[in-house]
DNA sequence: TATATGTGCAACTTTTTGGTTTCGCAAATT
DNA sequence: AATTTGCGAAACCAAAAAGTTGCACATATA
């Protein structure tokens, strides 16, 4: 099984866990009740999260509050790194206006 | 069939092939003499790519050179932004250093 | 013109993924 | 003690994705 985080955020439900749980953690319940899907679902979802470490569990009683590891986010964004040097030079920027006025012709 | 950025990056042949191509355009017999793969699977992932328009293609003669468009890569960067701005804070860098601390006691 | 090369595309197969159902277990509540 | 609640996990299913093979169609080259 693939498990790492460009193949966790790809599903938009996970991204939408994500969002959700950055602010707080919450149970499998409390997330479910946000997306049109069961807790057992969200379960699974949040079981790929856990395993590529984007989420940490923390037992509290019978409920299980889930939490996002944002240190583990950064990894997306290290990634992203090697793209955003070269977004930043003039030459790109020219491209992508050529580009746009060919669309509009159409 | 569901194309986005974040689909679209998730298979490690397409990040590959959008980092051999970000420096500069390639033609398909090119990008998959790079990878452990036919010559159709690289043309399939560039349909995918192109789809989604993280990439553009240039006819020249009858090649066709495949170039990275930057802009688009900006769109994962926006989506990231939102925790850039959380993982920058005091906080939750404690909270990293408590789960260190946790994982090293086992 | 005949042949070689670079390519996209469609059909097919295999693997992966996301969801549902059902179950068992432990913690709360009655 | 009996029941309810919150949860993970396994078994199963349908849909999607990734790879393979074979083809057609241009553009080069002989």
């Amino acid at each position: 099984m693939r498990r790492d985080i460009f193949q966790a955020i790809a599903d938009p439900t996970r991204r939408g866990i994500i969002t959700l749980i950055a602010l707080q953690a919450m149970t499998p319940n409390a997330i479910a009740a946000h997306f049109d899907t069961t807790r057992q679902a969200v379960s699974k979802h949040l079981r790929i999260l856990t395993e590529c470490e984007l989420v940490i569990q923390k037992q509290q009683g019978r409920e299980i509050y889930y939490q996002l590891r944002l240190n583990k986010m950064k990894e997306i964004d290290k990634w992203l790194q090697q793209f955003r040097d070269m977004w930043e030079d003039r030459f790109n920027q020219l491209d992508d206006v050529l580009s746009t006025l060919k669309n509009k012709k159409k």
